[in-house]
DNA sequence: TCCATTTTGTTCCCACGTTCACAAACTCCT
DNA sequence: AGGAGTTTGTGAACGTGGGAACAAAATGGA
């Protein structure tokens, strides 16, 4: 066994992996769940919605947890990755923007059981600050930095309208949020340092809409155009 | 010019250029909305948020439509751009799972702006059906079929919980869907020949966990880790 | 003890995507 | 008309990611 400390400079992880390895964390937690104590890289990875040789190369990033010939122990390689990701710890999160969006955020169990803490909501809307949404009082978009220094907070989730965006982010880059993940339908730029990830709901919608539309074209598709295909 | 049929074999179109060609959509109808009707690639590529050079590979995939020494015209390029998804006809949609998300996305007003009109909702509660959400009723899941052919539906949602997900997509693709994207905190499998494309909220927030992580233990982040870079 | 079997970890190779750099082409000014 | 300046479209180099194939290591049976 190889010295492995916390800041190894070996362990560059690719980012491809970085985005996969919270779905093998769901996979192993499902298998868990059957009382599954052991599986292969065969098992893991159909689970998981990957080819197997992707599967073993993405683990082999994190280090050697499996036995050759045996498999992957189901509880100890959870533990793995949850410690890689850094899911083990608690994560501060700020929401900003209540509206639907917001609300469905707020409300969604799948934060809280993976290490996110909601310390607050926020919205510039003074109808909405004071309501109670998911047993969190709305608070004004103002007190945004004595929440964050408060609670220590390094994520923040922008859900307002895509006019706001901007401005939230760089309210939050200012008092010192690292790490934003935005809901809202415009690009926000960042200073280097920070990083950025986007979910847009329309967007995906467009991406399947053009596959679509080549299909009613009749244009063969190569292969399974945009997800993972597998047997039904 | 060369001829240019609407089913040329030589279109093909990169599945990461197809990825951006929305963001590029959106900027130029920001752009188009301040009155500018010209631009540089560089001023889209700002907006867009990527490098210039990118931008002008993507575009070139869809034919020469800029200017040497001018830059592209906005209308005439968000037309061929919308052409090229396909946003400029009409697509309907059916959203099954009505619960915090399924209402936030029934609330969203940038599908029906896009091209997108939702047909139905549908969830298997009781307590759901018959309920107006959006303006529209909630009506039986068992209903899907019959809705999916009376309207001729190629794109659904599932915003239902994970274990309902595999089953709300396997009826999906018995009845006809070939287009699916999934809320659901869940892997599904579908055939060959199916697009399924994933949006998972946790997901994202674990991969800004694992930077933030590195961040915390003094790692250098090779660039801007997750999102895009650029000024403030 | 030794061999057959299983399954991981890794190497090699190919395809895809990104970026640089530059020729082609257009406008504008003299 | 001609040249200077600008901007697109693209060819080539480079880096990242995916998949097949195989060596290494473990188990279990004879």
């Amino acid at each position: 066994m190889t010295t492995r400390s916390s800041t190894d400079a070996a362990r560059v992880i690719p980012e491809a992996t970085v985005a996969r390895l919270p779905v093998y964390l769901r996979a192993l937690t499902a298998l868990a769940d059957s009382g599954i104590r052991t599986c292969s890289s065969e098992d893991l990875a159909t689970a998981a919605g990957v080819n197997s040789a992707k599967l073993r190369k993405d683990l082999s990033y994190l280090g050697s947890y499996g036995t050759r010939g045996v498999g992957y122990d189901v509880d100890y390689l959870r533990y793995q990755i949850a410690r890689e990701i850094g899911v083990t710890q608690d994560w501060p999160v700020v929401i900003v923007g209540i509206g639907n969006l917001g609300h469905a955020l707020a409300n969604y169990s799948g934060f809280r059981s993976r290490g996110f803490r909601i310390v607050a909501l926020l919205d510039a809307d003074p109808d909405l600050v004071g309501r109670s949404v998911a047993g969190v009082v709305v608070r004004p978009f103002d007190d945004l930095e004595e929440i964050v220094r408060e609670h220590d907070v390094a994520i923040g989730v922008i859900a307002t309208p895509a006019l706001a965006a901007q401005d939230v982010a760089d309210r939050m880059v200012a008092i010192g949020i690292t790490s934003i993940l935005n809901f809202a339908p415009a690009v926000v730029a960042v200073p280097d340092g920070v990083d950025v990830r986007k979910v847009d709901l329309s967007i995906e919608l467009q991406i399947l809409a053009y596959h679509e539309q080549r299909k009613a074209n009749g244009a063969v598709e190569p292969a399974a155009g945009a997800g993972e295909g597998g047997a039904a």
